[in-house]
DNA sequence: TGTACATCAGTGAACGCGCGTTCACTGATGTAC
DNA sequence: TGTACATCAGTGAACGCGCGTTCACTGATGTAC
């Protein structure tokens, strides 16, 4: 396929790959050798862009956070957003699930350790701080609020990936609980 | 340790280390080989009494269903039954992590494939279906009350699990979230 | 415009590892007579 | 109570595998003069 010895965008080229990985067989389907082989290149050349496996996981992690959060920017948009922001937040767990698990699994449980991980969920999750400040009363009982609007968006994710929740209701249920006074 | 040629419990005995290993490190952390050099057996005698490592895994969770389900019951006897499950749930998926992750992850995704895991998560579950049934409103309303329930809290233990909310704040958070109206 | 050379981005072979599982086997146990 | 024998529950060695990573190396690119 490629007729340069160099490939010019190998890094980008291996977090794809990457993330194709995680869709076909989960986070345990993707090794450095795979996905350099789904690249064309040999396993070696991963280590010219990523230190070691870890790094690739967590860029793949990273940009998880940046889809996700534009995602859900774009959802905060429409006229009712927290259930749009619901929609998509379900939708985006539902769609893309290894990198959904990926990025909330305990791969990089230590947060510390991956500072960069750290900023993009930070920066994906910024609508839920805004929500905290704008939205609502100010003080505990407004954070509080903000949280379990997240715990619930969160938890209906989870469920019906999971296999919990019959998926098929996902868009239904979804609507029709984040529609409610306290959705 | 052991003196005789027959160790008389291996099944539970293979089961119990597999947790523990599951809490030290993931599912990931849990071999066949391993696990047989806890319970001080060489790797062939688990095919004894498993038919192959997912069918240990599959037994591991199964129990974690059967305790799960054991807390929220007891949970449920108290004065305050939403709130206490609300708190045992949490407190399960905190103090049990590798364990929690394995029963509501994707390894046993294809729920078909593990019926004796499927009626140990329905009866784990049971409580949620008694809630609909009995409390407050019958008919979609009332379902869609019991679900939002179940999301509420399982996406709070998956947030602390996750470190997106500080773990600290588990106990109070829950019980601020869980006694509002509509916790 | 040409050339020397540093640097960058790859290669291929090899390392050691732990894994799940199978094979042929053996020690221990239980049961029928 | 004793014995023959089937069955059960282990053993140890070996299989093939894919993995992450390192090594010494090479082809391609860019830059200074």
């Amino acid at each position: 396929m490629r007729t340069t010895y160099h490939h010019g965008d190998l890094a980008p080229a291996m977090i794809a790959a990457a993330k194709a990985l995680l869709e076909e067989g989960g986070v345990g389907a993707v090794s450095v050798r795979e996905t350099a082989r789904r690249v064309g290149v040999s396993p070696t050349a991963t280590y010219r862009h990523f230190v070691d496996k870890d790094a690739l996981l967590a860029a793949v992690a990273a940009e998880g956070f940046r889809e996700f959060g534009a995602a859900l920017a774009e959802a905060a948009e429409s006229g009712a957003p927290m259930a749009a922001m619901g929609q998509a937040y379900v939708r985006f767990a539902l769609a893309r699930r290894g990198l959904f698990r990926l990025m909330f699994g305990p791969e990089f449980a230590d947060r510390e350790r991956h500072p960069a991980l750290q900023v993009a969920a930070n920066a994906a999750f910024g609508w839920l701080e805004a929500r905290v400040r704008n939205g609502g009363e100010a003080g505990p009982a407004g954070r509080e609020a903000a949280i379990a609007a997240w715990a619930l968006v969160h938890g209906l994710a989870n469920l019906f990936l999971d296999g919990l929740l019959p998926e098929a209701e996902a868009e239904a249920l979804t609507r029709a609980i984040t529609t409610q006074p306290c959705g």
